[in-house]
RNA sequence: CGGGGCGUGGCGCAGCCCGGUAGCGCGCCUGCUUUGGGAGCAGGAAGUCGCCGGUUCAAAUCCGGCCGCCCCGACCA
């Protein structure tokens, strides 16, 4: 019985689990298409809450949303030699329209740098016009290889960033702010700690001077990189002839920044906190946080129930709690448990007949527990429970990453920790490329980051974790998605 | 693109080796009884067995080709 809706535990095989309970709580589908997914009402519902809080980030800090077509003329991409290097090979080409082959064929934009400076070249004349710091929520396209819901998908749904400055120093400034700002979206809305740093030479963004990046630690322990912020330098303006006139009255190219998350967060939320019940959803970014489950026998049972499930869920409501009143009838209350546990809701709320009488609710929490509470201030014990569960979500994300981060290693122990149950591997490194890339031979354990400052090691790693020269700096790494 | 696995009612699978009129569980529909942790009984709907070709009196089953999907690797958010 139990067996018809089993999820693969995470023991068993991680990824078997991950497809599982994505499915079990209909995030998402396979569709027709290879490697594009359909986000099914549930996920896009996260994805929507993640969108809202975002958005409002970016908004206080000043910036404006826009959009820019889908289609880029092929030629824009070979502007930025590193650029087009990085990008051309997973583009898809429109070659016709319209029934006739097209002059130039367009590149479905794989990310939007080139046709965004294609048009700020227009709009900026004087340091006056700047800062431009732009924003669109967009889908995009990149033919990848492999593909795995959320996690990496042909088309998928992100925000990009891109912003122009008249200094260095604000560009990076800015690179930093949107950095600071991810790491708060991700720790405080879905409860996933993330680490904060510099990606090496080898993985940063094609185009980019350097590239921050949050990388979080999935239950697998391997490493997810969540969102990256890129300080562009003059890299695209010169591309695009992005120029401004300074108040001494010399031109100059605009320094940019360009920062973006993707639906590629859902699958984060997922590996961060969900169980072998199925998914665990941070109450913030629950599309329904409370559902309420009567329980009754006769119709006399029945309408009272209903009656203060009803009034229940419209005093939640109208406190703005995303709350469902589960009324289906011929369902026990047994499977209706395991189906919103399967499906992450945070807290349900048993009202029967003895909990009526008593004035009271059963209030169950999907991270374990049920305790009965007064209906009388119900509100602020769920706005209670809600908080609890968020705060017990990122502290048990953060001990365990912390129980899986490993410091000070060396060659030795950095291939023990990859052969075996992977993590965060903190250690020297002395810069050169030959270490890096042995490693990742060895290991497959890529650099994640060069770990920001409050991260980092004390004392610092003295000697390389690979080759035993000096280190020049401390590194993290790790298997990654 | 390399390796592995799999395509059979909506979902999960058996049947294939040894060819002979397609079966099980779940789900779905109807009715009655149920409902404090995955309900029971009765009745019912639903499948060109991934596609194309071959062998055969006869193909889900044997042979050839193709397509698709999942997982692992190289590439990537």
């Amino acid at each position: 019985m139990a067996d018809r809706q089993r999820i693969t535990p995470r023991s068993e095989d991680f990824s078997a689990w991950y497809n599982d309970v994505i499915m079990r709580a209909e995030l998402a589908d396979y569709s027709p298409v290879r490697g594009c997914m359909v986000i099914r009402p549930r996920g896009y519902g996260i994805w929507e809450l993640m969108q809202q809080a975002l958005d409002g980030m970016f908004k206080e800090t000043g910036h404006e949303n826009a959009y820019f077509p889908l289609f880029i003329p092929q030629s824009f991409l070979a502007k930025e030699a590193e650029h087009v290097q990085g990008f051309a090979p997973q583009t898809a080409v429109v070659t016709h329209g319209g029934g006739k082959e097209l002059e130039e064929p367009l590149v479905v934009r794989p990310t939007s740098e080139t046709i965004i400076y294609a048009m700020l070249s227009k709009w900026i004349q004087s340091y006056r016009d700047l800062p431009v710091l732009l924003n669109q929520w967009a889908n995009i396209v990149r033919w990848e290889m492999r593909t795995r819901l959320f996690l990496r998908t042909t088309e998928f749904l992100w925000q990009e960033g891109h912003t122009a400055h008249a200094t260095a120093a604000e560009a990076e400034e800015e690179t930093r702010l949107i950095l600071g700002l991810y790491r708060r979206f991700m720790e405080e809305w879905m409860a996933m700690p993330v680490i904060t740093g510099v990606k090496t030479e080898s993985e940063k963004f094609a185009g980019a001077v350097r590239t921050f990046a949050c990388e979080g630690l999935m239950q697998d322990n391997k490493a997810l990189q969540a969102g990256t912020s890129h300080f562009l330098g003059q890299n695209f303006a010169r591309a695009f002839g992005t120029q401004f006139q300074t108040a001494s009255g010399e031109l100059d190219y605009v320094w940019s920044s360009s920062w973006g998350v993707s639906t590629r967060l859902v699958g984060g939320l997922i590996m961060t906190h969900s169980d072998d019940v199925g998914l665990v959803c941070p109450p913030r970014l629950a599309p329904t946080q409370v559902v309420i489950v009567p329980i009754f026998r006769s119709d006399d049972e029945r309408i009272r129930v209903l009656e203060v499930g009803g009034q229940v869920m419209d005093a939640l409501r109208a406190g703005g709690i995303r709350v469902l009143l589960d009324q289906r009838e011929g369902m026990k209350p047994g499977a209706k448990y395991y189906e919103w546990e399967s499906r992450g809701v945070p807290v349900r709320l048993e009202v029967g007949p003895r909990d009526v009488d008593k004035g009271q609710a059963m209030l169950a929490r999907r991270t374990g527990g049920k305790a009965p509470v007064p209906l009388d201030g119900l509100e602020i014990s769920v706005r209670t429970a809600l908080d609890e569960i968020q705060a017990a979500l990122l502290a048990a994300a953060r001990d365990r990453r912390e129980a899986n981060t490993f410091r000070g290693v060396e060659k030795d122990r950095l291939i023990e920790i990859m052969d075996g149950s992977g993590g965060f591997a903190f250690g020297g490194y002395c810069g050169s490329d030959a270490c890096e890339l042995a490693i990742q031979e060895r290991t497959k354990a890529t650099i994640r980051v060069l770990p920001d400052e409050e991260f980092r090691s004390d004392p610092a790693p003295a000697t390389c974790a690979w080759c035993g020269k000096k280190a020049v700096v401390e590194a993290v790494w790790a298997r990654a998605y």
